[in-house]
DNA sequence: CGCTTGCCTGGAGCGCACTCCAAGGCCATA
DNA sequence: TATGGCCTTGGAGTGCGCTCCAGGCAAGCG
């Protein structure tokens, strides 16, 4: 099964493989629950190319289709990509997103797999954090010597 | 001109075009000031073939040479390539850091150029380190649900 | 002397994550 | 009926950041 956001749009859904993201920044407009891929392309920044390249490598499951065969993407399906948007900002390579995808398709009995991905990302991610930290305090270094150095000659500069 | 360690090695150097890194993860062993590419790769944990890509594509000046032909790379090279390493954490593309090497080389007259480049890299890194705190909490979350479902079915799972 | 080790070069190749192409279907509006 | 817009597909192409290859040189060692 997938990921839902049964307990923030439904309340009273099964809540009972879920765990998805209260908050969207793109919120979606309508109460609908069916949006073509150019609708999935302004909420998610993706292009339709790599929306059609995410479900051929198995990163999305199955998207529904319309009588005449085009995609109808469900909120389901967007809180999806929301979790994917965020895995790829933390650089982990699309194929672990492919194998939780599957561990997800799953189902329930793959929960500490799952969990033990999500942990291991999460390591990750502090790293980065860290790393990304350590970088700022370099540039502010150097930012402020260049700050220092450029007014002191400011004058040269700007004749 | 190049960023040196001149501060931290040798306080009493000039240090007019100098804004350096002062504490070293790999401290460099000897107190000489030429190492082998191989030595290079040890403090630096990019490959020999990366070393001399980076040197091809402008990322970094022209290497000192032995009397046969053999790069020997300064400390303020390794300090550079700290630098560069860093600048890499960010997800700054080669070519922007070329760029700024262009502008080292180029002299004291791009220092307000070289500050807005890492000022702007400095907004980039800060947006970075948001977005993995947003990723982070969306991790927790999940974490702590897989968590409780995980311990709810121990038993059936440890079957 | 031969052999190994370490380094040199220009250029080709690779893996990843898209990105695009060509050809075509369906439907609405003029 | 035709024109345009939006969508479909499999497969080929692109850009980035390396990564490797073939062939060769110089030094050190038994």
């Amino acid at each position: 099964m997938m990921q839902t956001a049964a307990e923030t749009i439904a309340p009273n859904a099964t809540r009972t493989d879920t765990c998805s993201a209260p908050p969207r920044r793109h919120p979606r407009p309508e109460g609908q629950d069916h949006y073509t891929i150019s609708e999935v392309v302004a909420f998610s920044g993706l292009t339709a190319h790599t929306l059609r390249w995410y479900e051929r490598i198995g990163l999305m499951s199955h998207i529904d289709r319309s009588h005449t065969g085009q995609r109808r993407y469900s909120n389901r399906d967007l809180d999806w990509l929301d979790l994917v948007g965020k895995l790829r900002l933390t650089g982990m390579p699309v194929a672990d997103m492919v194998r939780y995808a599957e561990l997800v398709r799953e189902g329930e009995s793959t929960y500490l797999d799952r969990r033990e991905l999500l942990e291991s990302t999460r390591r990750d991610v502090l790293t980065r954090i860290g790393e990304l930290q350590d970088t700022l305090a370099v540039l502010d270094r150097k930012i402020s010597f260049y700050g220092d150095a450029g007014r002191a000659r400011e004058g040269e500069r700007t004749r």
